[in-house]
DNA sequence: GTTCTTTATAATGGCAACAATATTTTTAGG
DNA sequence: CCTAAAAATATTGTTGCCATTATAAAGAAC
């Protein structure tokens, strides 16, 4: 990876953000500033600048004397965060397709190979995240909408780790293959209508499934 | 207003904030922590944390070790902001008319009234925002979407500025005043299509007048 | 035994002084 | 006039310290 990170507060927020994704913090779990700082060598106050900026990302909620702890989303909130990602996401596509050009297409042809490619490794999670996002960027591109570029990443980033336990499951992967091939397809063929509908599907019928699974989480916790 | 400021930086974040809004603050203006530390008798920890999440809100840009500035949108980047505000309104309203109480909408007129009322004073701009945003969570709020709300709620921070611009136009009030009227009276009449058609063309119509006015300051500006 | 109050403790919030790092401006040299 | 070194400036980060607040434990009253 070519990026140099400048500031340490920075170099927290990437290092707590791969910890709070992958699941090796869990959600609702406390983050106490003093140890995070003694664990990443570093003082409170980058530590403190980092939560502050997760808590922006949503990966986490800052509450005045009681500290930070990982968030983690019900069903309902996944239910309303993908319902987000699909409407903008429609809408960035549907603006992009009339102007994107045919080199940023083959682009985004190459990062989703390498994206398919990184799926099947176990270990390979936060390199998808980054290509997921190239992508993303990519493909939406030809809208010149940086704003809501921003705001899609950011919300793919609270996504990310329900999108990676899909991945996970069986028929996951090879779904999720099969229908960017397709929103690719439409997008090269200049077919917008079809190109939004299937990105559309696959981001509402990855949303059904994922909440299916966390619904029967909750009431198997819940009693 | 109710509110008590617990924590320091949420104090300098409003603080700041209404800065900015007004115009207090001019856009591309460096912000100096060690300056506002002692201006706002704190010290640089709460100003520091108070623009990492103004820059979450999107009223600043840091850049390492420059600084922070207070941002300025153009005219495209209004453009974009405003587009987005109806898209993710015109959703929330769509949503939240089916299952909202009359109760809920009986709130929504007596705060249209409250607002239609601050519009005519000059200074009672801050307080106009406030009376916004809680007109926003009372009419939306039968969507049950608290995420879309948060979001909303946040872009309008950024619009805040530029609404304020226009309602001070001639007619900008009057205009501003006739069609939220006609929202709620829609909304009332449970006829969803034409209160969504509104509020569309409610948020697009202000864009278009605001963003006339910003390219033409640009050109007088630029040459 | 339960409930309320009090106390203790642990964590966050905040301040001040200093060191480190990066940027910008000034200055000197060609 | 242009370029490179040096100084000045501002942000970033550390350490130590104290204040504030929330939570939990201990004790008193009923």
């Amino acid at each position: 990876m070519s990026i140099v990170y400048k500031t340490r507060t920075q170099l927290v927020v990437e290092t707590l953000r791969e910890k709070i994704l992958s699941g090796e913090i869990k959600a609702g779990q406390p983050l106490r500033q003093a140890a995070l700082a003694s664990e990443l060598n570093v003082s409170r106050i980058p530590v403190r600048e980092a939560l502050l900026q997760l808590e922006g990302e949503g990966l986490v909620v800052f509450e005045p004397h009681k500290g930070a702890t990982a968030t983690e989303l019900n069903a309902d909130q996944v239910d309303e965060l993908f319902e987000l990602r699909a409407i903008l996401e429609s809408d960035l596509l549907a603006n992009s397709l009339p102007n994107i050009s045919d080199e940023k297409l083959e682009e985004a042809t190459l990062l989703l190979a390498k994206l398919d490619k990184a799926l099947g490794k176990e270990n390979a999670a936060n390199t998808w995240s980054e290509l997921n996002s190239s992508y993303h960027n990519c493909l939406y591109s030809g809208a010149n909408r940086p704003q809501t570029l921003d705001l899609v990443n950011t919300l793919n980033k609270s996504a990310d780790r329900y999108i990676r336990m899909h991945l996970l499951w069986a028929g996951g992967i090879s779904k999720a293959e099969s229908e960017h091939n397709d929103i690719l397809a439409f997008s090269k063929a200049r077919n917008i209508e079809a190109a939004v509908a299937m990105l559309k599907q696959h981001i509402l019928g990855s949303r059904d499934e994922i909440k299916a699974f966390l619904e029967a989480r909750e009431s198997k916790i819940n009693g």
